[in-house]
DNA sequence: CTTGAAAATGGAAAAAAATGGAATATAATG
DNA sequence: CATTATATTCCATTTTTTTCCATTTTCAAG
């Protein structure tokens, strides 16, 4: 069975709360619901399982002697640490997003958001946000197949899975 | 758990005593309530445990003749010596920040004030400074983002994992 | 010294917000 | 159409935040 696939529509309450469906919370149950929230560039909130999360961002042991010398590595670290919070899924299924958060995310008070999966875990995304991220995926994925397909009439890839027999 | 983490908005009062979440407070008392105050170059406060700024300081041993040699690092030791003070969390969960350091990070007595979590403690900000802050380093995310995105359709990154940098 | 004023500190009460849980409505299924 | 499962709404309780006040400390002047 596959894990933390497909996309809800689902409502958040006044209060930020997102109810995941049953299908998402299974996925969680199985990998424990200690689960970290956290902030991406694209302008959603992840929701991973805190194993998936710690593989993530391996934290250093000398961190501290790094922040004492590099901004470039305080600003990763405030990025991550201001950007990611743990949390436990309630026991009705719920996860509250942080009025930062919900601000980041663009995610109205009490509107509807989407619940991507995303295989090691999901996404919420304002609705307008999610449809143009989707067009940009698949904008993409067909750049790239066009691209692909050219190299290969030039034979200027010879390996790039499948293409000869 | 991940510890130091999440972003609160607190209120400062006219005394420049912050009181601290809960959340952040149970991170602190973990570490032990001894916690030291320092001024970043970015323009904000830093609160670290104390046993995190020490890591972060006594990483030479020989600082006393490093001093006579060097001008840059007789620098170093005054900025943070000037600009770093060892404080105790209070019963009711506050810290106080003196007049000095409130001018330097711009935090108006009795605001409004961002707290942010960096992984090894707290950073408190200037609402507007933090915002300025959290501009640069998410269009630095996206930015580097894109360029990810261009160097994989001209198929020039055959290997998704750790090729930048 | 002693006294008074100002500031800093500690603490508690009131207000606001978050949380947990249950009841009701809606949709899916057989 | 009946039944089950899922989603949504609402309310009571708890927690957290904010505001205010009393006490202590500090500093300066008499």
């Amino acid at each position: 069975m596959l894990a933390f696939c497909g996309t809800d529509k689902c409502q958040m309450d006044a209060n930020g709360r997102v109810k995941l469906s049953p299908r998402v919370l299974e996925d969680f149950a199985r990998s424990g619901s200690d689960v970290v929230l956290h902030c991406l560039p694209e302008g959603a909130v992840a929701v991973y399982p805190e194993k998936v999360f710690e593989a993530m961002r391996h934290t250093e042991s000398n961190a501290a002697e790094q922040a004492g010398k590099s901004m470039v590595y305080r600003r990763e670290q405030r990025r991550f640490g201001a950007w990611s919070c743990s949390q436990r899924i309630s026991a009705q299924g719920r996860v509250t997003i942080p009025p930062e958060y919900r601000e980041f995310a663009g995610l109205a008070a009490a509107g509807s958001v989407v619940v991507a999966g995303v295989e090691i875990g999901i996404e919420i995304w304002d609705a307008a946000r999610w449809q143009e991220e989707q067009r940009k995926m698949m904008e993409h994925a067909r750049e790239k197949g066009e691209q692909e397909m050219n190299d290969d009439v030039r034979g200027s890839v010879p390996d790039r899975g499948g293409n000869q027999k």
